[in-house]
DNA sequence: GAAATTTACTGGTATATGCCACTATATTTA
DNA sequence: TAAATATAGTGGCATATACCAGTAAATTTC
């Protein structure tokens, strides 16, 4: 046993990289949970998403994932190869495409949905629901257009 | 302007994706911050985090990251091709490589801290500078081998 | 209404990240 | 100590995600 180089000592000053490891951490944990259904967690949420949505537009959708457009459109691909999702031209904007669920889709969506609930669950109850609540709202409110928009007019130092 | 299928309505109850999604708005901004420097801010952080360690082994840093050894190794690789960081085998224990940066990596950390500092300080004065403080420590918590054990063992069925 | 501009999406390229299989070393067992 | 096992990394493959440069279709200008 040397000297323990060991940083248990994560640089834990940045409210950025905090995010990232607790988002690669819990990505890793409700993974785990949905590994039988074959479905990465971000697939998940993505087929969620569609499911509420009515045939929402990429562009729409990618704004609720707050996620560049071609990014959902790169993240789609593997769920449209396995004929989970499909996309519809839009009737009157032709520029359009709206993305929905197919039988397939639905199905696994069903199936999957309890390993989902399991997941959150867990969550909650390491975390305290309470707390949970608490801590979605907060990562709402990062996430929203207000928030960038304060952040990015919160010039520290002049222009 | 026809039936607005618009769902600002992103799907909010999964403490998972409301994760990602913050974590995927906060990354943008500190990185539009970050952008004159050349670094993505997650290469800032590991840079960092291999400044405050002294020839840190990877594995070691791959822990501190919450991140998977194999995926360290790989996000090095743009870094190790620039000239910022460098692996050194381990005196002793010849499976051990140690990571540093090079003057070139120092320097261009150097060059860049300001920037953090600036990205940094912005999210403190949207957020709240104790609200901050907060976050962190909350994330920090999320992030540590004791929450993931706690959620691994909160079983919600039985097994 | 033709030209300029904006909008929605696609494809290429690059980084971020995880899993698995494999290799080289250590460490532990028998 | 030879065999079994554990540890640290690497490389391949797959998804996640961003930016940029098109392309096509709408909208706005003049």
């Amino acid at each position: 046993m040397a000297e323990s180089n060991t940083p248990d000592g994560a640089w834990n000053y940045c409210s950025n990289s905090a995010l990232k490891r607790a988002s690669r951490q819990l990505g890793k944990l409700y993974e785990d949970v949905l590994a039988p259904s074959g479905l990465k967690i971000t697939q998940y949420t993505l087929l969620t998403q569609i499911k509420l949505g009515r045939e929402t537009p990429l562009k729409i959708l990618a704004e609720a994932m707050v996620m560049d457009l071609s990014a959902l459109g790169h993240t789609l691909k593997p769920l449209q190869r396995d004929g989970l999702v499909e996309l519809v031209a839009d009737e009157h904007d032709r520029r359009v495409k709206r993305v929905r669920l197919t039988e397939k889709g639905n199905q696994l969506w069903s199936d999957t949905n309890g390993l989902w609930r399991e997941a959150q669950a867990r969550f909650d109850a390491a975390f305290g629901k309470e707390a949970s609540e608490n801590l979605r709202r907060t990562m709402d409110l990062i996430a929203s257009p207000g928030f960038a928009a304060a952040f990015s007019g919160a010039r520290q130092n002049q222009d």
